[in-house]
Order: structure tokens, then sequence, then C-alpha cells
DNA sequence: TGACATCTACGAAACTCTTCGTATATAATA
DNA sequence: TATTATATACGAAGAGTTTCGTAGATGTCA
């Protein structure tokens, strides 16, 4: 199944290439401060390549690597997950802790209220 | 450390014993409806005993688990976790991925609206 | 009491994830 | 050209998770 969500170690590499675009082993590791070795970044790339996660380019001696899902593609698939696994597929629920979770600035406050907005405008 | 959040599997049990309440073996078993087999729910039992996750009461031939954490608290904490591998800590983009991920009810978008007003009023 | 059901305990197998050592190929340089 | 740096590929170790088979203890009932 194609369903399944990156690990940890492949979550924090993505945010590397989101962040990056198309990037080199060395260029991911880099940005990703050191946090693990250079063979082992070579190697969830290339992991991350079979499952389909990131698409590789081979022309170049220094293999070139991509995601192949937009960082919001991912995050709502994290977000599903989380809320069929720990909310019984209450978004508002999960919405609520995140809000408590973390102190949230007026300015964010005030852009969730319009996201709100919107929603109930298109669907009364 | 102890701030590990609970694997998958340790997860349903814990949905069961907030359901339920104080349970055996047997009762978190029918709770899940047969997702996985009695050997398999004590054995996991036994290691969230031992991690702390829950607490056993071994007075009755049938020992009686009970979770250690509220919903609440767990929930945070794997909101917080998703928080900061994903979503770079912006409790705005989780929400609004949240909100997006699935339909929510008009009821549901009041909730939270009312939510935000309290939350603006406390922290003008 | 004897047969049977049900419980806990234990351990091993299968799987995934993460890490790294090492081998090998290729480019750059003195 | 010979040396050095850097790349990929491969495999295996170690940890954690999930599953289940089996053994042994304890309760129930004809």
């Amino acid at each position: 199944m194609s369903d399944s969500h990156p690990t940890n170690a492949e979550l924090a590499i993505l945010q590397a290439l989101w962040r990056r675009g198309p990037s080199t082993v060395r260029e991911v590791c880099d940005e990703m401060g050191r946090s693990s070795g250079y063979t082992t970044v070579l190697k969830i790339l290339q992991i991350m390549t079979q499952k389909g996660l990131v698409q590789r380019d081979k022309s170049d001696r220094a293999h070139v690597y991509q995601a192949r899902h937009s960082e919001e593609q991912i995050q709502r698939g994290l977000v599903n997950d989380l809320l069929t696994k720990a909310f019984r597929g209450s978004s508002q629920r999960l919405v609520m802790r995140a809000l408590s979770a973390k102190p949230v600035s007026a300015e964010e406050l005030a852009a969730i209220r319009k996201l709100i907005d919107e929603m109930e405008d298109k669907a009364p």
C-alpha cells in the first residue's frame, strides 16, 4: 500500500528537501545540521526512492533528490492519520488540542478565525 | 526518558481503557473487537505497565488495568510531537490542515470559534 | 477429584527503522 | 600517473514493535 507515512528520519530529510528544493546527499546533510551521518542520510534517501517518497536524478555523479509530494500533502496525511488513531476522527478535538498545546499569537488566531469564516460561508 | 509516545498498538489499547475504564485483558480484547489476539493484548499491557502507561491491580486473578494518563494528556503530547516534527511548531498550520483534512460540521466550527473567542479575551 | 476453561508469564520469530562500516567507482589534483 | 577526496552501493548490527505459541498456575463444575 502507498498510504504509509514517512518515518521520523524520512520526515526530517523531507523538511530539508522542501526548504532547499532538489538537493544532493551532501546538501541535505548540511541542511540538517549534522544530525545524522552521511551514509545514514544516503541510505534513507535510497529507501525513500524505493518507496516513492523522493525522485532521483542520476545524471550527475552526485545524485540529486527531490520530494515527490508537497509539504501540504504529507501534512494532510499525517493529520488524517493522527485524527483516526487518537481523536476518533474528530477534527474539532484535534484543533482544540492544537490550540491549547502551545500559546498562539493574536495574529495566528485571527488567521484561523478568517479561515473559519470562509468555511462557514461556503457550507452554510 | 518518559516523554515517549504510545505506539499504535498501545494507543488502540488506551482507547479501549478510556472508553471502558479499568478493565481486564479480556474486556480490553472485546472492546477492541478482536483486532488483536488475547496474548498479544496481554503482552502489550505488560509492556505498558513497565513503561508506566497503565497501572495494574493484581488483586484478582484477572488483573485489572487502568490508563495512567488522561486521553487529553496523551492527545496533547501527540499533537506537540506532530507540531515539531512536521509543522515547524506552527499551530496555525496544523489547525488549517486539520480543518481542510476532513469536512467539519457547522456546529463544530461554531465550537472552535467560541474557543478562539475565549482565547482572544484572555490574551488581548 | 478429575476434566476443562481461563489466566499470567515467558520467549522467540518476523518485521521495521536507524545507524554505520566497508567496498567499490569516479573525479580532482599534485 | 599516483594519490587523495568524494560518491554510491551493500550489508549487517542493534533497537523497538507486534505477534503468537507454549508452559504453568488457578479457578470452575460435573
